[in-house]
RNA sequence: CGGGGCGUAGCGCAGCCUGGUAGCGCACUUGCUUCGGGAGCAAGGGGUCGUUGGUUCAAAUCCAAUCGCCCCGACCA
């Protein structure tokens, strides 16, 4: 492709709005434009990348015998309604009526469309198992959209299905899809980690995410590099290393002004570790006391799995129940149901002591009160691996693809069933897997990137070889590079060809910016000896060539030429 | 939905505090020079200062409301 003829709109400046490095890249390389907040116009440029991985994700998903179908964006209520996913789901989905004001949605997911298909087109277990999947744009009126393509309201998504007889099938389909998505993944050039995850209201019986490691990105995993555990932070066990525990009695001390458990241990001149935090929260059962060890912090998500929906006490409310204010309350004497995180099973503690101003020292978990045991405390790096002991690595992750086994969830409520062997009906039991391509390729740029700009694996960038003649009023130049234009399409090589009358600062800088794979430069350094420049973007390596083997020689160091 | 920030030319910003009718850099157009890492000179084009209302002789500037965008948190099927 021609510059000149191309829409490349690069970019000086970072752009004001933008804040993560893949989305300041992702505008500045001309790739997306944002149109409102969450909603992106993907450029020429853009939209290769995205056919790219598209194109790897079909081939993958094929592979597995996968069949690509479409499915309507706009959905009637009475779908989603029968579900119950109409009631569940809140703000997210987008509502609207249609001009005899009937209720309809769009989608956010196609769980229910596939069900209601599956409901009308399977009939026999000779039908199963089937895997259909369609790339295809989802909307979600999100709270908050954010970092670029990240987190946005409309989105592109890949989301297959797997409909089989029970769950050993499932279980089967299930294990494929992983595989391929790793597939996906290594060949897109992608670090990540597959780990478990929470089923959330997807509804189902397991659950992974793959994810990439990144700053920009939402989530946080538990990873142990010694024995390969990794799970996301919502789920992620941990044992905190324990601290040397005094040999204490039980007794009261006097806490004057001392609440926040800094305080306190600056007081009592102790570490965190050898407190327990107190917190009274409330959920539709009525009051909670939650404990964790000082130096923890209360995970919410892990909490509200055992505990359901909760909020923090009011200070009345403490008060009330409690008869102290929030530093000085404990379990101790305590008659309101309470659940301890798992670290604090051994040990000596100081607790508030519900009066105020006084602690106890010397507590004993399982002796001194009583406790529901469970994980709610947030894993954290240093932490021991809850399998291995080793330590526990916690990062920051890019979700790029999630997988699900639904059960029979929603073949229930849609009455998708299957008549087997014995003629007795079935549910078709069915498993879910997304992944996201403009996630995909922000995660790409989070991890291969410069001072400079993007620096594209091969086989999702949008071109392979960026030709480059330095000066295109020196007619030599332009022959010489109109010659190889043509040869490297001849050998089927991609290249986006910059024949545009800049001056040689410029169109360095938007190479390096834009990140293709190669960089073939035509100038008169090289050609003094008779020459053109090879240069690699992803390790700055350089050589020279006769211009007669320029084509063939970019496309010998082009690992994944094009087909 | 809670907290914070910002809306002035295509992009990045100044001006606002202390009202007097808009400016800088980049980009764009034309000409000349220049041509291997974001050129120089000269001449140009482009803005209802987010919107609405109020105060005032006078509002980008002060007040109010509203819309939009970004960040933190909550939420995230």
């Amino acid at each position: 492709m021609r510059w000149t003829k191309s829409l490349i709109p690069t970019l000086k400046e970072d752009p004001a709005e933008a804040d993560a490095v893949s989305h300041r890249l992702m505008v500045r390389a001309g790739l997306v434009r944002q149109l409102a907040a969450g909603i992106y116009v993907y450029l020429p440029l853009g939209q290769r990348v995205m056919d790219k991985i598209n194109a790897i994700i079909r081939e993958e998903l094929n592979r597995i015998g996968g069949q690509e179908i479409t499915m309507p964006v706009l959905h009637p209520a009475e779908l989603w309604q029968q579900t119950g996913r109409w009631a569940a789901i809140g703000d997210e989905m987008f509502r609207l009526h249609d001009r005899g004001n009937r209720e309809m949605c769009l989608g956010m997911t196609h769980e229910e469309v596939i069900a209601w298909l599956a409901a009308r087109e399977i009939h026999s277990y000779r039908d199963l198992p089937q895997t259909w999947y369609q790339i295809q744009t989802k909307l979600r009126d999100e709270a908050r959209p954010k970092s670029g393509v990240l987190r946005t309201r409309e989105f592109l998504m890949k989301d297959s299905y797997t409909l089989d007889r029970d769950e050993v099938g499932l279980d089967k389909s299930y294990q494929l899809h992983k595989e391929a998505y790793c597939r996906i993944l290594e060949r897109c050039g992608l670090a990540f980690h597959v780990v478990e995850s929470d089923p959330g209201m997807m509804g189902g019986v397991g659950a992974h995410e793959f994810m990439a490691p990144s700053e920009a990105g939402e989530d946080e995993i538990a990873h142990c590099d010694r024995c390969g555990y990794s799970a996301n932070v919502e789920l992620a066990g941990s044992h905190p290393r324990n601290p040397t525990f005094p040999d204490s009695t039980l007794e009261e001390i006097a806490t004057p002004n001392a609440g926040t458990i800094e305080e306190v241990c600056a007081l009592l001149k102790i570490e965190p570790a050898l407190t327990i935090k107190s917190l009274l929260l409330v959920t539709k059962d009525g009051p909670l006391l939650a404990l964790v060890r000082g130096d923890q912090h209360l995970h919410e998500k892990k909490l509200s799995i055992v505990a359901g929906e909760f909020r923090p006490a009011h200070r009345d409310e403490i008060l009330s129940h409690l008869g102290a204010g929030p530093g000085s309350i404990g379990p101790v004497g305590a008659t309101l149901p309470t659940i301890a995180d798992e670290s604090l099973r051994v040990g000596r503690y100081v607790v508030g002591a519900n009066k105020d101003g006084f602690h106890l020292r010397g507590v004993v978990p399982g002796t001194h009160f009583q406790a529901r045991w469970a994980d709610i405390h947030h894993a954290r790096s240093g932490d021991g691996c809850p399998r291995c002991e080793a330590v526990l690595r916690v990062e920051r992750v890019i979700e790029v693809g999630n997988i699900f086994k639904l059960g029979t969830k929603y073949s229930l409520a849609l009455k998708a069933v299957y008549l087997n062997e014995a003629g007795e009906e079935r549910p078709i039991v069915m498993g879910s897997y997304g992944i996201g391509p403009a996630r995909i390729a922000a995660a790409a740029i989070e991890q291969h990137h410069d001072q400079l700009g993007i620096i594209w694996p091969e086989t999702i960038a949008p071109y392979q070889v960026h030709l480059l003649p330095v000066n295109v009023r020196d007619d030599k130049m332009v022959e010489l590079a109109e010659a190889i234009y043509t040869q490297l399409q001849g050998e089927r090589v991609e290249v986006l060809y910059d024949d545009r009358d800049e001056r040689p600062g410029v169109k360095f800088k938007d190479a390096d910016l834009l990140g293709l794979p190669l960089r073939l430069t035509i100038g008169s350094r090289a050609l003094k000896e008779g020459m053109v420049e090879l240069k690699v973007r992803k390790t700055g390596e350089e050589l020279r060539v006769p211009p007669s083997e320029a084509a063939a020689r970019a496309k010998a160091l082009l690992s994944h030429p094009a087909k």
